[in-house]
DNA sequence: GCGACAG
DNA sequence: ATCTTGTCGC
């Protein structure tokens, strides 16, 4: 686990933060396909808070996305770094999850984050600003529909619609179990839409959110826990441990 | 002006 | 996001 700070620079207003947004994403790509869905590594990245006592942690699980295994894990935490801001979540969750991505032992691939990429009031939600930050491929997979409007696709898993913001697509809501409510998938960086949902499914062989998700959800929940847990009285820590002597 | 609003 | 155990159902 490593620790971070928040980064100097890092926008200290809603207004300062916009207008990064407005600048960074102009260099979104779009026009290339990314990463083939079933081949090399995907990683889940995602944040846990305790607001009361302003800590953030950040997991990133890297898969093998043939097989679905983990084969590499690294978590970080912080302080918070910004507020939770509708349109504005990128920067309360990248600090941390920058962090925890350079601890990979390993290059991640595409990454899968937790909310939207170009699904956004600015076309620069979390997923496109990792993106541009790190070059690397992103899509974004969020559990409701923010802002914007859909159709239901229909019932089967697999079939999706277009996600709205008026008549403009901005991704897919898309069915990845029969039956349960959809994902809503849209690009961060460097793919497209077909093949961002390609992912999406590849990632979902038996429940509703991506194997990635589920993995990177679980491990920054423990790292929250174990950063806030009480610490043990210098007593009893050196009676569990004789080697370790108090100052 | 008011309400809604990724995590 | 977070508050939070067991429980009803396939």
């Amino acid at each position: 686990m490593t620790t971070v700070r928040v980064p100097a620079g890092w926008p200290a207003t809603e207004e300062e933060a916009r207008a990064v947004q407005d600048e960074l994403r102009r260099r979104v790509v779009l026009d290339e396909p990314g990463p083939a869905p079933g081949t090399g590594h995907v990683t889940g990245v995602d944040v846990a808070y305790d607001d009361e006592r302003d800590v953030v942690a950040a997991a990133a699980v890297v898969l093998d996305a043939a097989t679905l295994d983990v084969v590499a894990e690294s978590t970080a935490v912080g302080r918070i770094s910004f507020p939770y801001v509708p349109g504005l979540l990128a920067f309360r969750e990248l600090p941390t999850v920058l962090a925890a991505l350079d601890a990979l032992p390993c290059p991640p691939g595409l990454v899968v984050c937790d909310g939207y990429g170009l699904a956004h009031p600015r076309r620069f939600g979390l997923a496109s600003h990792l993106g541009v930050l790190t070059g690397l491929p992103t899509i974004g997979v969020a559990k409701n529909p923010f802002t914007f409007t859909y159709d239901a696709p229909a019932t089967p898993r697999g079939s999706a619609t277009p996600l709205l913001s008026g008549a403009e697509q901005v991704g897919s809501a898309l069915r990845t179990q029969d039956g349960v409510k959809p994902v809503f998938v849209s690009v961060g960086h460097r793919t497209t839409l077909p093949t961002a949902r390609a992912h999406v499914l590849t990632l979902t062989p038996k429940y509703r959110l991506p194997e990635t998700t589920r993995h990177a959800d679980t491990l920054c929940r423990r790292a929250l826990k174990e950063a806030t847990a009480p610490r043990p009285e210098p007593a009893a820590r050196a009676a569990a441990d004789p080697t370790v002597r108090e100052p």
